[in-house]
DNA sequence: TCAAAACAGAGAGCACTGCTCTTGACTTCC
DNA sequence: GGAAGTCAAGAGCAGTGCTCTCTGTTTTGA
């Protein structure tokens, strides 16, 4: 292993430089990110860029994997932070950290979760950072299972339904009955719904309190999947 | 009441003829919609666009209207279409409407619920359009209270919240107490974050059965309204 | 009836975008 | 010390929204 040379080290200080000034732009002027502007900022010529970024999307992509990655490591933190055996506890508090991300990273939160970006096709690389936030409300529940604290539903499921359930719980790693497995998933759109209301302003004027809001509703996806 | 004048005929049709093309273009080239291309469809110089658009915000605020009513009458005629006493049965006709409305228009509903544009502001006449889907679900829940088939959930809900859902009441004229509100929005917002992750592409290729997928997810949404 | 006003469209031009290619300077390595 | 690799700049291409000016045409009203 031999140590990077002084250029391969300028040359990460400069794509991070780079993805740095590009998430500021981000953040004040959406997500219409423009090259010559980061390079205007960066006091280069925007075909300078070229030599860390193959192309405009690239950078984008680049985004997207750190904001997923923030985003995950957030929703797993506070996983973590609660006490294990509260698990109604656990999903509050990771349901609470995705927002809290979220409104703390607004253009980063619509890079994620907005509408897809024209010519943009996210590359696979982006499907396993992009997992992490639901995976931590299964996983949540998958201690539930095996701690016996956590009693399905038991519901019957049309046939056709059931066997995709079944697969994604074998997908995910995840073994959880269909039942629950839909309710699980229940609760993920419906905190990404909350979220993306509130942040792209579609929520109603008439809600001023918005913690105590978010709050009430995630109690209610706690109650749906059965979390005492 | 004078004829309208041959200029002012055609001019409309000119109107109709520039926001179909737009619309095509939205629906195959996304949502940064391209005046100059508009033009060339259409043989004509791009400025020549200002004449009936004062600019390019304008014309996106034109189909922006025109789909909000598009969904609203879509929502609001299956609601209509479903026998009126099976409050059940018109809570998921009006769902299912609207993901039939956002899979067929997929642009459009990008255009209305996705990552708001960068530098466009919604002007004040879409929020009326905007709100006739979800006051549709509110009139089916106000017609179980009205008919004695709706026992709302008895939650106590902390103050400022029940003050917000009182006001939101009051907004909307539709007279529900604040714990079947703030449940009614939930059922509202579960219906756009499923619609939202499976035209976005982030359901998991694992579920090919969507529209069994989509049915039993609105299913619990009615069961948590406290639809029979 | 006929001139004045309103309107429609074209074209040029401005400042901007992502991106490519060439050219010159600099650093690293053999 | 020369060759190879790297970096940045600049020019240029095709595209964007938008404004302004200029030319026809249509409508209007005295």
């Amino acid at each position: 292993m031999v140590a990077p040379s002084l250029r391969a080290r300028v040359r990460a200080g400069m794509i991070e430089e780079i993805k740095a000034v590009a998430r500021r732009h981000l953040a004040t002027d959406g997500a219409d990110l423009s090259l010559r502007a980061v390079a205007r900022d960066l006091g280069m010529a925007s075909s300078a860029i070229y030599r860390y970024f193959p192309s405009r999307d690239d950078l984008l992509t680049a985004l997207i994997l750190e904001a997923y990655d923030a985003l995950g490591a957030a929703v797993e933190t506070a996983d973590a932070a609660a006490d294990h055996d509260d698990l109604r506890g656990r999903w509050l508090a990771a349901s609470r950290a995705a927002r809290a991300w979220a409104l703390a990273h607004p253009a980063e939160y619509a890079l994620l979760y907005g509408s897809p970006v024209p010519g943009y096709a996210a590359p696979d690389d982006t499907v396993a950072p992009a997992q992490r936030p639901p995976m931590t409300l299964l996983g949540i529940l998958r201690d539930g299972m095996a701690a016996g604290r956590l009693t399905p539903p038991d519901e019957e499921l049309p046939e056709p339904l059931r066997g995709d359930l079944n697969e994604l719980s074998a997908l995910t790693g995840v073994p959880l009955p269909p039942a629950l497995m839909v309710r699980a998933m229940a609760g993920w759109t419906q905190l990404f719904g909350l979220i993306s209301f509130e942040l792209f302003g579609r929520i109603n004027r008439a809600l001023p309190h918005r913690d105590e809001y978010f709050d009430h509703q995630i109690a209610l996806t706690a109650d749906l999947v059965g979390l005492p």
